[in-house]
RNA sequence: GGGGUGGUAGUUAAGCCUGGUAAUAACGCUGGCCUGUCAAGCCAGAGGGCGCGGGUUCAAAUCCCGUCCACCCCGCCA
């Protein structure tokens, strides 16, 4: 091994070209590939830019050749040489630097490596488990480096917009205060009062509110933010959001700030024009035509509401559904007659995960209605629903009887496998949506009570305050998401500003004047002192990442993501800690029984 | 808490359904040859006992039970 000395870099790999011919380079990096031809030495020298091939000729440098000998891939080495072009027949066009490579007067051996347990490079096919446990390895791959470098590139584009809009980002605790409503919390034991908790942020909603009252007008911070709750694709422990806050907006001006700075960093990430403004679709049409809160408009198949259709039906399944107060929907998958038996059937056991019972497919075929409930329904329900659904000869209508939420939610599941299956989705095409007047809160079955759709701060609209106590289901709240795709990528609202407001909606919740006094006395106190109108946004930074990156999963656009059990498998956490750690934090592990 | 997929040399996979006597391949690795390759080439070689623990059987990578890990999903995620 040797020292780096007094060599200085004279640029990254790649950014050597053809106006450094005849001059002498010093470059550094990995090893990324080693070909041996007895006499001349190649390599393909790596650093974040990319790649340079370097030559070791005997003839040209003796001792450099000789020493070269001895690499290994993913070695670390730094060279001197001379820039030369490469012989016409030689130049490698896959390579931006595959015109000219360095001739190597002096090698400096700074590092070797191991070999590695998987290729540094693109495309490979490897465990998950494997890259998460040298991620350090992982990340070395080009594909990776642009997914990581991109983001910073982003997360700069968003903090230099908003600085230029007059917000300031100001930073809020991570050892804060366990709330009701909302995703579990992370806590941390208290070493200085002991049987107390911190709990880390779920976000820094109330903080962002609080910044507003204390008068600064306009707020935002990338920051973490971590909830204890089961994983997926889409979903770690700890995420970034991009917070915002402002005084005296108006919906549309959260609207117009957002919109702009997502068409600046597509325009300046992608190359590509979003046009603005977004179109807009109230939470009601959303769930209508699309049987979900985050439609993804890329492509048809709407929903139809086919409820009226069958008032007196005979066929059962619609009957029951309509007994029990619940909706029919259609779809018409155009051109589908032709699928099989199995294809219809893959998609209705599919459709069992998210609670339907059955699935009425029903082909349009010359003859005439086939599938075995066509006989169930009369000349007029067949008539009318072939209107709605606008179907023709060579389609096949789908539908569904359930209870609301059930049909919904597989409706909209369904519309989503179809257009999958008959590759409806366009690639590259970018629609994004607001998302308007959401209900403010939902019926919970399992709690028996009123919860918040967004969270207990969210405005209802004016004209609903008198519905507040009376018919809480139909009140709507001046909230917002925005949706990408078919993924919500943020979403915000106009906050409660003044204490008798929000001392009616803890009532809703069903959350008593003790509690909220206990768990947010100090914002309804706030309140009390001159709180101004204010609303935000925040946006799920990880997930606008993994669009723009597209890949299908936001562990790939997180440098140090964690496994589905929240596990990070390179430096093992969590794990134990010592007797002693426990005893300052007045803490003692229960043994659970695992016989 | 539940459903599904996977776990076999360093890696990726085949073998498993239909148990059978040195577990197969490619890439990687090691050594040798080779002065223009860039997925370098040619020759030779090393390397695993099939995630772990039980069970069935004359015999288990193959069958059964349990368990661990990773991934996808439901529940959960104001």
């Amino acid at each position: 091994m040797e020292e780096l000395g007094s060599w200085k870099r004279t640029c990254y790999c790649t950014e050597v070209g053809k106006q450094d011919l005849g001059k002498e380079v010093y470059l550094m990096g990995w090893v990324n590939s080693y070909r041996d031809h007895g006499g001349v030495i190649f390599i393909d020298l790596r650093d974040r830019t990319g790649l340079i091939q370097v030559v070791f000729n005997p003839v040209f440098a003796g001792t450099a050749h000789d020493k070269a000998n001895m690499l290994r891939n993913e070695w670390v080495i730094a060279v001197q040489g001379e820039v030369r072009a490469r012989p016409q027949d030689m130049i490698n066009t896959k390579l931006p630097t595959g015109g000219i490579e360095v001739w190597v007067k002096e090698l400096r051996i700074l590092n070797r490596s191991l070999a590695v347990p998987f290729a540094i490079e693109d495309e490979i096919k490897i465990n998950e488990e494997l890259r998460l446990t040298y991620r350090y390895l992982d990340l070395r791959r080009p594909e990776m480096q642009k997914k990581i470098i991109t983001r910073h590139r982003v997360v700069k584009l968003i903090r230099d917009y908003f600085d230029q809009h007059g917000f300031y980002e100001i930073e809020t605790p991570f050892l804060t205060k366990s709330t009701p409503e909302g995703a579990r919390d992370y806590l941390v034991p208290s070493r200085l009062n002991p049987g107390k908790f911190y709990a880390l942020p779920q976000s820094p909603q109330l903080f962002k509110q609080l910044l507003m009252v204390a008068g600064y007008d306009r707020y935002f911070q990338v920051v973490r933010c971590m909830r204890d709750e089961d994983l997926r694709a889409d979903r770690q422990p700890e995420f970034t959001q991009l917070d915002v806050e402002m005084s005296f907006p108006r919906p549309e001006d959260i609207y117009e700030l957002m919109e702009e700075m997502l068409a600046k960093v597509w325009k300046e990430i992608m190359g590509l024009e979003i046009p603005r403004p977004f179109p807009k679709m109230t939470w009601d049409e959303a769930m209508d035509k699309y049987g979900c809160d985050r439609p993804d408009t890329r492509y048809g198949l709407l929903l139809k509401n086919l409820s009226d259709i069958f008032p007196n039906t005979e066929y059962r399944f619609f009957k029951q559904a309509i007994s029990e107060g619940g909706i029919i929907k259609g779809l018409n998958a155009p051109g589908c007659a032709s699928w099989s038996r199995k294809d219809t059937d893959d998609l209705t056991y599919a459709l069992k995960a998210y609670g339907a019972k059955g699935l009425t497919v029903i082909r349009y075929q010359e003859e005439g209605l086939a599938g075995p409930v066509a006989k169930y329904l009369n000349a007029d329900e067949q008539k009318l629903m072939i209107e709605r659904l606008d179907a023709k000869v060579g389609d096949v209508m789908m539908l569904m009887g359930d209870k609301v939420s059930v049909t919904n939610e597989a409706m909209n599941q369904l519309r989503q496998m179809i257009a999958k299956k008959m590759k409806l989705v366009p690639e590259n095409k970018f629609n994004f949506l607001w998302v308007t007047d959401f209900p403010l809160v939902e019926w919970s079955e399992t709690d028996k009570r009123w919860k918040s759709t967004h969270h207990p701060f969210t405005s209802p609209r004016p004209e609903d305050l008198e519905k507040l106590e009376s018919e809480p289901g139909s009140v709507k709240a001046v909230a917002y998401d925005v949706v990408l795709n078919g993924v919500e990528i943020g979403g915000g609202s106009i906050r409660i500003h003044r204490p008798e407001i929000q001392e009616r909606v803890f009532h809703m919740l069903g959350i008593s004047d003790e509690e909220a006094k206990i768990k947010f006395g100090f914002l309804l106190d706030a309140f009390r002192f001159g709180a101004p109108p204010h609303g935000g946004i925040a946006l799920g930074i990880d997930r606008l990442m993994q669009i723009l990156a597209g890949g299908n999963s936001i562990r790939d656009c997180i440098a140090f993501p964690k496994t589905q059990a929240g596990s990070d498998l390179m430096v093992n956490a969590p794990n134990e800690v010592s007797e002693d750690q426990l005893k300052e934090l007045h803490l003692k592990i229960i043994k659970e029984d695992l016989s």
